[in-house]
Order: structure tokens, then sequence, then C-alpha cells
DNA sequence: AGACTTTTCTACGCGACGTAGAACAGCTCG
DNA sequence: CGAGCTGTTCTACGTCGCGTAGAAAAGTCT
């Protein structure tokens, strides 16, 4: 699932944190701690846009750019670990039941504020 | 991460399912379709253990068990999830805003059942 | 003690990842 | 248009995790 080797993951990273496109040149001064050969960086920034995790520009020097943020790649795996849950609900429930008091008002906060779902709790039907 | 392999995940699931404490023999049954050494299985075990998804006790006939439930585990990964995403929050909000109607409903049902936290939307009379 | 069961040790093939050279392709200057 | 530099693709190798299991050691039963 979430299988990202240490170089991919960080790349990623660095790919988030910029938010903007990126050329594996840019990405090779960035790690040039790591002493990193050029074809090091594209391979592993093709293997991640295999992977989907990052998408391209056709243009002359590639511009390479997260496909999602950080966050919304945090939810998109949380919706996949869920999948895994065989019980959503029940997962559901455990998650909820241990996260902090902080973000159980946060929760309720975005649930509040959500467009979605019935929350029947007195609408006149909307449809 | 969740980086498990596929026979790894088969028997984790299969732990999962029956719920109690299995031995490596019992498992080989289990997966007899596949024709598995007695070693084999136990392999993934210990491997399963060292990873921290399953233990076991030291009766003879070594019982294997599920450290935690399917739910639980989905719970925790969640959570590791969710540290990973930098803003927790914004992940979290991301999250909530992609989740189907009928568990945003559960959320709340989840969320109102919900010792902790403050809570400030008016309460009857707890205090 | 002998036979059978269980556990440990060790290892091999394969695929993923870190790593990069070699070759190929496109732009630039003259 | 051609030489040269920059960017891209192809291929490959070492390492490690996982599926797989044999061999051997350790424990149990009668």
């Amino acid at each position: 699932m979430n299988s990202l080797g240490e170089l991919e993951r960080a790349v990623l990273e660095h790919l988030w944190a910029v938010g903007g496109p990126v050329t594996a040149a840019r990405l090779r001064e960035v790690f040039a701690d790591r002493g990193l050969a050029l074809t090091t960086v594209h391979t592993v920034l093709t293997r991640l846009e295999q992977k989907g995790f990052v998408v391209s520009d056709t243009a002359r020097p590639r511009q390479f750019t997260a496909r999602a943020s950080r966050e919304e790649h945090a939810a998109e795996l949380m919706h996949e670990v869920l999948g895994q849950a065989g019980d959503r609900q029940a997962a559901l429930a455990r998650f909820v039941g241990s996260v902090s008091a902080d973000e159980v008002d946060l929760l309720r906060q975005l649930l509040a504020a959500h467009p979605e779902a019935g929350h029947r709790t007195g609408e006149p039907g909307a449809g």
C-alpha cells in the first residue's frame, strides 16, 4: 500500500514542501548532501510517477509535481486503511475513540460545517 | 509502514478472523491449498511477531494471536497516517470532507456519544 | 531411549529500491 | 547544419524484504 522507500519518501516530502513543480536537477541540488547522480533522482521521480504520487508535464526540463498535497495524501491513505478494515464502522469508532480531545473538538466542528449527509435534525428535505 | 507481504497479510487476516490463538500447524491446515511447509508458516508468524502484529505464548505448541483486532489495527494505522501528515488538522479536514454521507452520520453519532472533550454546543445538564 | 512434534538456523529466488553508467534525444551557438 | 551541452530513457547491479523451505536442535510422549 504505502510502500515507499526512504529516498522516494524524502523526494515526495520535498515536493510537498515546495508545493510547485520541481525539476530533477533542482531536486538533486536539494539533496546535494546525498551526492546523488542526476539519473538517480530521475529514476526515483519516474518510479513515484508510476506509482501515481507524482505527475509531470511534457516541458523540456521536465517539471515534477506531487499529485496531491501531503494532507490530501494522508486523507487518501486513511481511506485506504479504512477500506482494509472489514468493518469500516467499527474501525471508525475505534479511531474516533482514540483521537485526542482537541481533535475530537475539531471533528465536531468539521462535521458541523459539513455540507453532505442527512443530518436529520430538522431538515426540510433538499433534493 | 504497513508493508506486509501477501502471505503475511493473509496469515494476519486469518488470525483476525479467528480471534483466538492459533498454532502454526493449524494455520498450515488452513492454508493447505497453498501447500506450505510448516517452517514456512513458522517463519511468517515469527516475522509478524517481530513486526509487532502478533504475539505468542510460551506454551509448547506455541500459540500465536493477533495483537490487535482488525479494526483496532486499522484505527492505529489511521493514526499513524495522520501523524505523517504534518498538519494533522488539515488532514483530518480532508478526511472528513471525503467520507461518505453514511459515515459522516456515523461520525456524528460517535462524537455525540464520545466522553472526551468540551463539546460546548449546549449540553442539557451534564456538569 | 526411540519416535514424533516443535522451534530455530540458514539459505535461496524474486522483486523493490537505491544507485548510477551508457546511450539516446533535443536545444543552442556558430 | 553540426558540435556540444542538457535532459531523458534504458539497463543493470547490490541490498534487503518476503515467500519458501531444508537441516538441525530441542522438547514431548510412551
